[in-house]
DNA sequence: CATGCTGGCCAAACCGCTTTGAAATTCCCG
DNA sequence: CGGGAATTTCAAAGCGGTTTGGCCAGCATG
């Protein structure tokens, strides 16, 4: 059933009955409820193929995802964030296109994505040091929204993002004030923007401290349990091991909790676990007593902001750059406690 | 740039620039050549739109994950999965299309889908008891491919599926010639296929070696670590606790053992896990020696096989429906050992 | 009563590509 | 060298919508 077929049953042009279903104000209201009828009882929808043509506007979101050409590795964060973004989606007619892209040919693929039309703007996932898809797309003329920043991009653009800095400061400082001064920090891959500016975080509050950094105690790599736990398990080795663990995920943070209990220390007691929680779906922090001290953002949440913050933009192109910042909250859990005496 | 810019630019008809471009053989491989560095020249692409509209081919594939109206959970297999396909998506051209749909108006969705035209096949994830989905897409016409199986249809389609049954029942025999009889099923929705085949496979193992299935030892919810935890706290408070879980999700799993760390048991001596283990990128069950001893089979393989089918069964819609079924390996790990005594 | 609006409808052009059917050119062979 | 076949190119008609500009009837205005 199509336009032309449907009209052809009313008795009216393809005009009237275009204009009719799509809310414009030259057709009365009597032929409106008529067509409106018709299409429901042949349950007609427009072609979106057609509808984009003549519109221009393709009425899909791409979300990229870079697939690292080393590490294979799919963001697990990435499924709540983009099903809280499709919530947004389903609610104002857009569509969701996924394209995992490896970064050695990204620049082709948002150049295709936006010679071809085939969305109306983007969301630009993991942002890195020294990123380059922001001028990129800029040049490309596409709406974009980028979840995360890119510390050494100086032009303005939008995004959403923790405010990754401050989160880990806090815990930080939260872990000195119980007493910690080896305080290790077990992040993810320190090219990522994220990982960068919870470092940062990190060495502010030690500094503040008057606490010395020690490097063994500092980790970046694939948020992977594994790697918390080999790490882990390597820095409670040392001679003067670490106290405290900061970690950047609830996942990395499962390997560490598995290497300190291999060697018999227990958590809140003999060591402590802070680790940054995305709030995920399917890894909730406990019940009513949380599992892990955390700070606690949800990324399911900042899927629906960058979403609508993208829509916005494309309904309104000329508006100012829009930043939002989500504030982690520090949620107390099992996992600290007073640093263990000597 | 458009087709018949470029076609002006070269001084030909818009016919012969598009002909030369598709690979047709009308054309001479001169002029091909000259049209396609003036293409490559010009960074033209033709536009996604108006091809889609032209050929009646959107090149896409849709992904429709269904949302629980109740739980609000976002699968994290799904992820893994969804990668797999993407990269066979990217090598042959399609792009993919993402819904999460509430259950509640999935059938209203799938019409949506199929009317607009905006794919070419579908995924249908997560299939469930009385799965209505199979029979609509029939009706709609529209190429698809099952993840996973719908017990109770009876039609005949395409699907990409793990052994299951025979994976638990294995796992389960695996436990029982450890000299475990008290063997707990921690496993998914129970409306979910996949479960119910895991139910199937536990049962039949265990009445084969003539154990009685005990109602207590078996539970079924989202896959949760918290649920996992729960679960074992409550059944190792029973007057005769289980000496084996049988677990169907490695987050789940982590659960279970944080339950019995919690309650001083050590894992593979005074209780054992047999979890399945999709052997997701971010949680790969250890190095060399897995940390669980678990049933596996690679979700993101199961990922790119099905897009492979379906895009099979786009270009040939005649062909008989494909089945393809996956055998999960048992993977002996740290987690098991034999019955403790008494 | 001529004029100007206005509300309701329509024909036709257009979005950018593919594809059909035909025309123009080249080639081959008797 | 002429004529049919093969090669190469093109004009035009779709695909299924939206949108521009115009038509017509009915009504108020001067």
């Amino acid at each position: 059933m199509n336009l032309k077929q449907l009209s052809d049953i009313l008795g009216l042009s393809p005009t009237t009955v275009s204009r009719a279903l799509n809310g414009y104000p030259e057709v009365s209201e009597e032929t409106r409820q008529r067509v409106l009828a018709a299409a429901r009882a042949h349950n007609y929808r427009p072609s979106a193929r057609a509808k984009a043509l003549a519109t221009g506007r393709s009425m899909a979101i791409g979300h990229v995802m870079p697939i690292s050409s080393q590490h294979e590795m799919m963001n697990p964060v990435f499924a709540d964030f983009v099903a809280g973004a499709a919530e947004v989606y389903a609610r104002e007619g857009y569509e969701m296109l996924l394209s995992l892209v490896r970064d050695d040919d990204e620049e082709r693929s948002y150049r295709e994505l936006a010679a071809r039309g085939s969305v109306d703007g983007i969301i630009v996932h993991a942002p890195r040091r020294g990123e380059r898809r922001i001028r990129l797309l800029h040049e490309l003329g596409l709406p974009f929204v980028v979840h995360g920043r890119a510390s050494d991009e100086r032009a303005d653009y939008n995004w959403v993002d923790v405010n990754n800095r401050r989160a880990f400061r806090r815990a930080t400082r939260f872990l000195l004030d119980l007493g910690h001064r080896r305080i290790a920090l077990v992040n993810g891959i320190e090219t990522m923007d994220f990982a960068i500016r919870r470092r940062a975080g990190y060495l502010e509050a030690l500094a503040e401290a008057g606490v010395p950094a020690d490097p063994r105690l500092m980790r970046a790599d694939e948020m992977t349990e594994v790697y918390g736990h080999d790490s882990a398990r390597e820095m409670l080795a040392l001679e003067a091991p670490p106290t405290a663990f900061l970690v950047s995920s609830m996942i990395t943070a499962i390997g560490v909790r598995r290497a300190a209990e291999e060697v018999g220390l227990r958590l809140g007691r003999d060591v402590s676990i802070v680790t940054h929680d995305d709030d995920l779906s399917y890894f909730r922090n406990g019940g009513d007593e949380p599992i892990f001290t955390a700070t606690r953002s949800s990324v399911r949440d900042a899927g629906r902001i960058a979403a609508e913050v993208l829509i916005g933009v494309i309904r309104n192109p000329g508006a100012a750059p829009v930043h939002r910042m989500l504030e982690a909250e520090l949620i107390v859990g099992q996992s600290t406690g007073p640093a263990p005496a000597g």
